[in-house]
DNA sequence: TTCCAGGTGGACA
DNA sequence: TGTCCACATGGA
């Protein structure tokens, strides 16, 4: 089926680090594994997309998966008219960019593993543990594996986990992972308190700093004001602002002007294409 | 080969 | 409370 809208971009979405299981298969085509579906998307122009899905799976799974109820034109809009020359380039340059609605455990565990990797690390780590500790499913012809459930992971020993090329982080997997399968850890629940309750539990687990804490936020509990502080933006806030920039300026969507700054410090600031 | 990666825990001052 | 460093491992 096809769906419009000016703000989605297939590559922008997939490259700006938030989804770690959507792969460019072909030109402007995307696989993606997602709450145990698989799916193929095609960017055909700007504003259309193509989703391999019928009507009621798009509505029952996709939709909310790609935040289509938030209105990322209006922040887009605020900001490509506003004084800030930097987030005039960074939101255009990143139009397309939403954040997505993922699954939480999916998040907790993939932003535990991506600390001191690289993307393209992070990436083949949660293939093979959702290889090893996900279901095998089938989609037409294409085998897929569902990204493990807690109870899954919980049962795996330290010694597995190292099999996934998890390294030091091995412990802080199998922690996280058996406190949401014995409910000691609700991320539903999260999900619906205060942003800053949400933050100081997730904090608080072995292997979980402030950063990744507010991946978990932002990504995995779509707090949308969390802002993940990572290199990336430590580089253009030192860069660009002299070490002086006021999150506070950009409340309740903070996390979508940090995810656009991300993108276009790491692909279109000082480039030279 | 060397350096770096969407960092964090633990030791120490 | 703030700084320093080890940590496993792959990718560039």
């Amino acid at each position: 089926m096809i769906i419009k809208s000016e703000n989605f971009n297939l590559k922008q979405i997939a490259d700006s680090g938030q989804c770690f299981r959507m792969l460019e298969i072909d030109k402007d085509t995307y696989s993606l594994v997602a709450f145990d579906r698989y799916i193929e998307l095609k960017q055909i122009d700007d504003e259309t997309i193509e989703l391999s899905c019928d009507e009621d799976e798009y509505k029952e799974i996709w939709h909310n998966y790609f935040d289509m109820d938030y209105d990322y034109s209006h922040i887009y809009k605020r900001l490509i008219s506003g004084d800030d020359e930097f987030l005039r380039d960074a939101a255009s340059f990143g139009k397309g960019i939403r954040i997505l609605q993922q699954d939480p455990f999916e998040i907790l565990i993939s932003f535990i593993i991506s600390q001191n990797k690289n993307i393209p690390a992070i990436m083949s780590s949660i293939e093979a543990i959702s290889r090893m500790f996900g279901e095998e499913k089938a989609s037409g012809s294409r085998t897929y594996y569902t990204f493990p459930s807690p109870k899954a992971l919980s049962m795996v020993s330290l010694e597995e986990l190292r099999e996934a090329k998890l390294g030091y982080r091995d412990k802080y997997v199998q922690n996280a992972a058996r406190l949401v399968a014995s409910g000691e850890l609700d991320l539903n629940l999260l999900k619906k308190s205060d942003p800053r309750v949400a933050f100081k539990e997730l904090n608080n687990l072995l292997g979980v700093g402030p950063k990744v804490a507010n991946c978990i936020s932002l990504f995995g509990l779509h707090h949308l004001e969390m802002v993940p502080v990572d290199v990336w933006i430590k580089r253009s806030i030192e860069e660009v602002y002299d070490n002086k920039f006021d999150w506070d300026e950009y409340e309740g969507y903070a996390g979508i002007v940090q995810q656009y700054m991300f993108y276009y410090m790491r692909f279109g600031y000082n480039k030279e294409d």
